[in-house]
DNA sequence: GTCATTTATATCGACGCCGATATATACGAT
DNA sequence: ATCGTATATATCGGCGTCGATATAAATGAC
């Protein structure tokens, strides 16, 4: 049992910071196992969702903005557009002002499959939150606030050192 | 703007557990690219790294019990697992009762590496965590505990469905 | 004891993502 | 006007995960 004791000894009683990391992650992976059977029976994935949902929220816009919305490199952007543009769910348009930019947008398939299933995305995601109270709901927005925020800028921090 | 009008006539204002989850969904991928550096600069991915803490912190443990602790598959067990042998860092020792299981430890090597990697991991978490209050924390954990426990339950009803 | 079933682990093929790079186009300095 | 640099997108090779399956061993019914 040498490990537990090591484990004791080194941390006392947990860290909160990072307990409640650990909590974090385990509410992150059960809700994604829970979210994703409705996408994949859609034929699509995670990322194809998220594309998706910035062009039907944010409107239409070029290959190279959906990237940070989606938190994806361009060369990830690029293949998933070009999946959905084979399930002819976004289309593709040639900017004449600049011709190296390609305008991606839902097509109106795009916009019938992808419209309800976000719906059924959205009570699906209430159900799992029924739980919590709507000062709890605010409370929880603004402290993932605060380390999302942090935590970027750390991020970006260490990228410049 | 279409879409912008959709956008607002079909959420009104954003539901409240979407908007959450969103958030969630941001605060999740920052931290996620902000700890990732750490890990790789020591050749290790992030499932590799949760093999080792279940390792440090819940002691040897044969192939199969790892699966659960990380929400990993079998087959990425066991391939994880090699990649951690292959460096040396963890250990399988045949069981002489059940000549299937083969269970899996730290070696000194692994805990030489592990240890202090995982004493920054912390460190850095506690950093990103620094402007939550305890009683923010406190609450944090009791809400995202809800949620991972309802999304868990519900993730299991709908498979048997 | 023998055979069917179950369990533990490893392997296989497919797929998505990443970082790096290639290609095409635009922009800016001179 | 030309040339070097910067930007938008696509492509390539590598890697990690998945679901399905293979292999080996244990268990249980008879």
């Amino acid at each position: 049992m040498v490990w537990i004791h090591i484990f004791m000894k080194e941390l006392k009683r947990p860290p909160e910071a990072l307990h409640a990391w650990l909590i974090m992650l385990k509410a992150w992976q059960s809700m994604s196992r829970y979210l994703l059977p409705s996408l994949t029976e859609e034929g699509l994935g995670d990322s194809d969702f998220r594309v998706l949902e910035v062009l039907l929220h944010k409107g239409p816009m070029p290959v190279n903005a959906i990237g940070p919305k989606v938190d994806l490199n361009p060369g990830s952007v690029s293949v998933a557009v070009d999946r959905l543009y084979k399930k002819e769910l976004v289309r593709r348009v040639e900017s004449t002002r600049d011709r190296r930019v390609r305008t991606v947008s839902l097509t109106e398939k795009g916009r019938e499959i992808f419209v309800p299933l976000f719906r059924r995305h959205t009570a699906l995601i209430k159900l799992a939150f029924q739980d919590v109270s709507p000062e709890e709901l605010q409370q929880l927005e603004l402290v993932l606030k605060k380390i999302g925020k942090r935590a970027k800028d750390l991020a970006e921090k260490s990228q410049h050192a």
